[in-house]
DNA sequence: AGTTTCATATGG
DNA sequence: CTCGCCATATGAAACT
C-alpha cells in the first residue's frame, strides 16, 4: 500500500505502508506525481488517498489509471453508518478530527456540504488544502486508515466489510473512468431518431426558448381542436384537466394511466403528444448540445450516491435514457458494444441472502419466475413475479395479494427474511445489506398522529433496503472484477446502470469481453455467497447499437 | 425575478 | 385510514 498526497504543482509525496498502515519505507518526494504513480502501479499496490473524486480525474487527464485504491471517505461513510452515525462528516480530515478529538476544519465542513461529484480538484492544483494543515498529511491518511482497519475488524463480518470497501473504492475508480471516457453517442443517428419521431426541428427561437418541432406542433393543434380549446397547452396539466372536464370527463390528474381509462377521441393524440414531448425536452437537440461532445456523452457518475449504494448521476439523466433514443448509442467503426444485463437480480439476491432452499433451487435456473411458477403457482409466471416483487416492496393489497400469500406459505425463509427487515424498520431499528451497508436511521420528524403510517413506510424502506443494497454490491463487485479482467485489453467500460453494463471494444476483442463478463459474474457470486446454488446469469449481446440489445 | 414544490415522465 | 422500493429531470405552478 502506498499513501499519496499531491502538492499544487503536479508533484507530491509517496509513503509506502504495510498492510497495518505503518510506514514500510522512507517517504519519496516526486516532481511528476502522475508519472511516479504510473510507474509504481505496475506492482499493483493499493493506493491510499483521501477520496477518489478529489484526485483521480486529474490523473486520468494525464493518461494514468491505477489498479486499486482505498478511498478513505467512502470507507468512512460505510463505517460511520455501520455504527448508526449516518449523517456525520466523512472526509478524511473529519475522520481524523474525530479520532484525535480536535474540531473539524472549516474548509472540510464546506466540502461536506458540497454535492458529491462537484468537488474535484482540491488535491491537485488550486483550491483549499484538502486536509488538516498543521500535521503532515501522510500521517493523517495513515492514522485514519489504521483507525478504519480497527473499526472494520470490530464488526460482525470483517471479511464482508473489507470486500464492500474494496468494491466501493473500485466503483469510484470506474465511475471516474467512465465519466472520463464517455458513452459513444452518434449525433447523426440521434438526429435520425428525433426527426422520425418529432419531425424537422424548428429553427425558430421564441422569447421563451426553442419552439416545438413540426410533429409536436401538429399534435398540439389537433388536441386543441378535438377539445374545442384554441391555444391550449397540452403540457399544462391544469389546462388539459379543465378542457377535459368541459368535454364531460372529470379526471383527478392527467397521468397516462388515468387518461387511458377515458373514452374520448383526444386521448390517443394526447398520449402520443406526452410521449414525444418528453423525448424532445429530456433527450432532444438541446440536451445533446449540452451533454454530448466529440461523439461521447459524459455524465458525472456518483458511486453510492443513493442510500442503497446504487450509483447516482449528476446531470444529463444518464440513468434514464429512454429506450426510444438508445439507437444513438453506437459503437465506433470496427468496434462493438457488449451489453450485459443481470436478469432478475433482486429476487436472486433474496434467494441467496435468505438461503431459502426452495427459492434458491428456482434461482438456480435461467428463469427464476418460470421455475417458481412451475413449483408453486400452477404455472402462472405472472403471478409468481407479482408475488416476489410484492414481497420485496412490501405490497399488502391489490391484485398481488393472493400470490403473496402463496409465496409466504411456500417459501417461508425468504418471506421471514424480508419480514424481519420490515419489523426492524417499523420498530426504529437499522438493517444491513449482506456485505454490511447499513441503512440510514429514520428522520424522526413524524408527528404522533402519523406515527403508524410512517412506521409502515419505514418498514417498506428497510424491507427493500436489504435486497436493493445487496444487489448494488453484487453489481459493484461484478464491475470491479470485470475491470481487472479487462485491464490489459483495449476494451473500455462505458456505461453502468444498476444491473446492466456496456463495454465498448474492438471487434476482435468482443469474444474475450463476453468471457470476461461470464467469469466475472461467476466469481462475484462466489465472493459474495460462497457455494450457493443461486445463479446470476447475464444476458449478453454483442451489437453495434444499444437499441439492438435486449 | 429567483426559488421551491408539484405533476409527470424516464430508468432500474 | 392507508398501504409498492430506489432514483433524476423537466416545465408548470406556487411561493417568496
Amino acid at each position: 500500500m502506498i499513501a499519496v498526497v499531491a502538492d499544487s504543482s503536479g508533484g507530491g509525496v509517496l509513503r509506502p505502508l504495510d498492510e497495518t498502515g505503518h510506514p514500510s519505507g522512507p517517504d519519496e518526494h516526486v516532481a511528476d506525481l502522475a508519472a511516479a504513480m504510473a510507474a509504481r502501479d505496475a506492482t499493483r499496490p493499493r493506493w491510499l488517498w483521501a477520496a477518489v473524486d478529489q484526485v483521480y480525474p486529474r490523473l486520468l487527464e494525464a493518461g494514468v489509471r491505477v489498479h486499486r485504491c482505498h478511498d478513505l471517505e467512502l470507507a468512512e461513510a460505510l463505517l460511520l453508518a455501520y455504527d448508526g452515525r449516518y449523517g456525520e462528516p466523512r472526509s478524511a480530515a473529519a475522520a481524523y478530527a474525530r479520532l484525535t478529538g480536535t474540531p473539524v476544519p472549516a474548509d472540510q465542513a464546506a466540502r461536506q456540504a458540497q454535492p458529491p461529484g462537484d468537488r474535484q480538484g482540491t488535491l491537485f492544483g488550486d483550491g483549499p488544502a484538502p486536509i488538516v494543515a498543521d500535521i503532515p498529511q501522510l500521517d493523517l491518511l495513515a492514522a485514519v486508515y489504521r483507525d478504519q482497519r480497527t473499526r472494520l475488524a470490530a464488526g460482525e463480518h470483517p471479511a464482508r466489510m473489507r470486500l464492500l470497501i474494496a468494491a466501493e473504492s473500485a466503483s469510484a475508480l470506474i465511475a471516474a473512468e467512465m465519466g472520463h471516457t464517455g458513452l459513444p453517442w452518434d449525433a447523426a443517428a440521434h438526429d435520425e431518431i428525433l426527426t422520425s419521431l418529432l419531425g424537422e426541428p424548428s429553427a425558430v427561437r421564441s422569447r421563451t426558448g426553442l419552439t416545438p418541432p413540426r410533429r409536436l406542433a401538429e399534435l398540439s393543434a389537433r388536441i386543441a381542436e378535438l377539445l374545442d380549446a384554441p391555444g391550449l397547452h397540452p403540457d399544462s396539466p391544469a389546462e388539459v384537466r379543465k378542457a377535459l372536464r368541459r368535454a364531460g370527463h372529470d379526471v383527478p390528474n392527467t397521468r397516462s394511466w388515468v387518461l387511458k381509462q377515458v373514452d374520448h377521441p383526444v386521448i390517443p393524440v394526447l398520449l402520443e403528444y406526452k410521449e414525444l414531448y418528453r423525448i424532445w425536452t429530456a433527450h432532444g437537440w438541446s440536451w445533446r448540445e449540452q451533454w454530448v461532445q466529440q461523439g461521447r456523452f459524459r455524465p458525472a457518475y456518483v458511486p453510492a450516491g443513493v442510500v442503497s449504494g446504487r450509483w447516482a448521476t449528476r446531470g444529463g439523466g444518464a440513468l434514464q435514457i429512454p429506450k426510444a433514443v438508445r439507437g444513438a448509442v453506437r459503437a465506433a467503426p470496427g468496434w462493438r458494444l457488449v451489453v450485459a444485463d443481470a436478469g432478475q437480480l433482486e429476487p436472486r439476491i433474496l434467494a441467496a441472502v435468505s438461503a431459502d432452499t426452495r427459492l434458491a433451487r428456482a434461482a438456480g435456473t435461467g428463469d427464476l419466475y418460470a421455475a417458481l411458477a412451475a413449483d408453486s403457482f400452477k404455472g402462472d409466471r405472472a403471478a409468481a413475479k407479482l408475488a416476489l416483487l410484492g414481497a420485496m416492496y412490501g405490497q399488502t393489497g391489490g391484485a398481488a395479494a393472493p400470490a403473496i400469500a402463496v409465496l409466504r406459505g411456500s417459501y417461508p425463509r425468504a418471506w421471514a427474511y424480508v419480514e424481519a427487515a420490515a419489523r426492524a424498520g417499523e420498530t426504529g431499528g437499522l438493517v444491513r445489506s449482506w456485505l454490511g451497508r447499513t441503512c440510514p436511521p429514520s428522520a424522526l420528524e413524524s408527528s404522533w398522529a402519523d406515527e403508524g403510517a410512517s412506521g409502515r413506510s419505514r418498514g417498506r424502506f428497510t424491507r427493500n433496503f436489504v435486497i436493493q443494497a445487496t444487489a448494488a454490491e453484487w453489481a459493484a463487485t461484478l464491475l470491479a472484477t470485470l475491470r481487472t479482467r479487462l485491464w490489459d485489453s483495449a476494451a473500455e467500460l462505458v456505461f453502468f446502470q444498476h444491473d446492466e453494463v456496456i463495454v465498448h471494444c474492438p471487434v476482435a476483442e468482443a469474444e474475450q469481453v463476453v468471457s470476461a463478463l461470464e467469469d466475472a459474474a461467476t466469481a462475484t457470486a462466489e465472493m459474495l455467497f460462497g457455494q450457493s446454488p443461486v445463479r446470476f446469469p447475464l444476458t449478453i449481446a454483442v451489437t453495434t447499437s444499444y437499441a439492438e440489445a435486449k
